[in-house]
This record gives C-alpha cells, structure tokens and sequence, in this order.
DNA sequence: CGAAAATTTGACATGACTCAACTGGAGTGG
DNA sequence: CCACTCCAGTTGAGTCATGTCAAATTTTCG
C-alpha cells in the first residue's frame, strides 16, 4: 500500500529501492471512518498525511458557528496544517473525513529523518510544496476576480471528481457563499 | 548588495563563503524605477526576483480592465509568477514598480544550476516556499471567514510598513473591495 | 502654481445573506 | 416493507453590505 506514495513521489525524484524502504519505514498506515476526525481544532497537528483512499476536507469554524472548508484531500493529495505541523502550535482548522478514509503519516521528527537520509525528498517536496503553492495563488486571484458562479463553474471542471462525491453544500462552503445562494446559482 | 539575499538565505540554511560565491555568480542585479514594470501580462517569466529595495505589486486585470493586486513586493520578498516560471507559459500576472526597485534576479537554468552546485538551497527554497503557501493558504482562510473590515485591520498590522508606504486603493484593491467601500470602513 | 491622483461623499442598484418554510430522498428501526 | 426522521436542496421575502456612477474635495508632486 506504500505504492502509490512512493510512485507519486517518483513524479518528480528518482526513488531507488532503498530509499523506497527508508520511506515505507518512516511513514504509518492508518485508517479513519466517514466522519471522524483527524485533527480538532486546537490540536498541535503531529502528522502530515498522504491520502491513499477517501476523502477529507480541511475547515475553519467562525464565531458565529459556520464552518468554512479551506480546502478537500482526496486521494494523492496531502491534508494537514503545516503551521501548526513546523511550530508545534494549537490548530485553527478542523480535519474530518466526509468519506471512509486511508492515509499514510509521517510525523515532524520522522520528516527531518527522512530529508537527511533521503535528500532528494528536500526536492520532491520542494516541488510538492511549490505546486500547493501555485495553487493556493490561483485561489486567492479567482477570489479577487471571478463571481461566485463562476468559481463554482471552475471548480467542477477543475474537481469533476470531487463535485460528485461531496453536497452542494460543502461545495458552498469551499466557496466561501451560502447553500441557498448556491441553488440560486445552479438554477440559472 | 548580495549579502542581505545571502543573510536571508542563511536564516534557513548555513551558507559557506564557496557557497556565496556561486550565489553571487548566478544572482543579477537589476534596478527598476517607479512605475516600471517587471513582469507584463503576457510575458514568459524569466526570472524569479528577489527584493533588495523598494516595493512592487503583482496584479492581474479582469475582462473589464479591474485591477487587482494579488500580492505585495516590499524588501527581502521574492516577486516573479512560478506557474509561469517553471512552464515557460505567458504570465496572467503583471508585476510593476510602487517604488524604485532594486532586484536580484536568477534565470529558470541558473536556478537549476544552484540546486545542482548547492545542494542545501533546495532544503533554502523549500522552507521559503513552505512559508509562502502557509500565508496564502492563511489568506483564502481570511477571506473565506473575516469581513472586509477585519482584514483591512489584520494587513494593517501585519504589513504596517506598506500600509504606509502604498495609497489606500492600491489597499483596497489587495483586500478585493473598491476604494469607495474601505474610505467607509474607515470612515467607521 | 497647477495638473493629476487620491480620497471622500451621495444616491441608487444589486448580489448575497438571513430566516423561514417546504420538498424530496436516504437511511433506520419496528 | 412501511413510517419516521434526518439531511440536502429549493424557494420566498426582507435586509444589508458592497458595488456603481457621479461629483466634490483634498493631497501630492512636477
């Protein structure tokens, strides 16, 4: 089951067979269920995880109660909070599994371990990174320039996949608008 | 003039007087004045630029020719657009001058070629674009979750310095609301 | 000084939100 | 297998924040 990390990785690094092990050796398997959490709010994040199989969504809860989803991990994607990760400090986000959910973790100390004994890992995650990154940039411009309807529209062909697997509602919430403007949106 | 690049460098990995040397070979200097631009919409990114004075904005302009500052470029920033960068793709971005600008900037090929000749940069970079992504991932968080007031307050006092240094619209733009909504905001 | 840029203000339009009610499935347990 | 509940989605009415357009005022700077 260590196959797909390595093979993801292998995108962007070599990865000779020891190093495979040292990999498989660093990171832990574990399974969540549909709606259990994998971090809570206030946490100090221990683990960044790969996402074998399922989905997660990362979100914040406002004061007013309503929870804003950051961002979906579905499979090959990487979900945690690396800010609370690197400084060991309590999370703002909450991590929950909106489907039946199998990851590979690696905590802070078994990171450092393996950027020192596997150093093309410094790159492959610089690149990791740098991707999320991009991405990250794309969104705060789409915010900045693009309607709600038109987010939504870029969303589902950017995520054809995820837009079937979640509710309308936590699309909404990725959003950043309410369910009921959604519907409205959707019955243009 | 290479040494404030080569301190910020240092913040994160140690620097050995060899090592600076090949910084310094591969890193040019380049000065931009007011109103200049770096990057213009449409460009192929050659480079990727690191701020030794002055102060910058990275912006891209809507179909109905709004513009809208995606990030700000004060000193020891990096300013540039990886997406088109890393795949020599034309830029939706435009980068211009707030100020005089001092730049030291690397090519795509140099870049490689100091991750190649100093193998502890890609270990540099990673942390810096790690850095990167956890501020904008901060930023869709805020604006999925605070008013335009909030986060007028937070950039004040995160970025105190160019709040001072930039005209409020330029601000405005930054936040995504008009120049006419923040002068209510702060007419509060 | 004078022109251009930045900021403020007013009147009005609009898009999204809130609150509320209603519809239609999906899943559960008797 | 049906009744019941829960959840997702839709729809309506009224409100509010922000946008648009226009103009006046202040500030900046050549």
């Amino acid at each position: 089951m260590y196959e797909a990390l390595i093979k993801n990785l292998q995108r962007y690094v070599a990865v000779s067979a020891d190093e495979a092990a040292t990999i498989r050796a660093l990171f832990t398997y574990r399974k969540y269920r549909k709606r259990q959490f994998i971090i809570q709010e206030g946490d100090v994040v221990r683990y960044e995880s790969y996402v074998l199989r399922g989905l997660s969504r990362i979100y914040e809860v406002d004061p007013k109660g309503k929870e804003h989803i950051i961002q979906f991990g579905p499979e090959d994607w990487w979900v945690g909070d690396l800010y609370s990760f690197l400084t060991e400090t309590p999370s703002r986000y909450a991590i929950d599994c909106l489907e039946d959910t199998e990851l590979l973790q690696i905590s802070r100390p078994d990171l450092e371990r393996l950027y020192a004994q596997v150093p093309s890992m410094e790159r492959c995650f610089r690149i990791m990174i740098q991707n999320a990154f991009i991405a990250a940039t794309q969104r705060v411009s789409a915010n900045l320039t693009r309607t709600a309807g038109q987010r939504y529209e870029d969303f589902l062909s950017r995520y054809p996949d995820i837009g079937r697997r979640v509710p309308d509602h936590q699309i909404a919430s990725y959003l950043g608008i309410t369910p009921q403007s959604l519907s409205r949106i959707r019955a243009r």
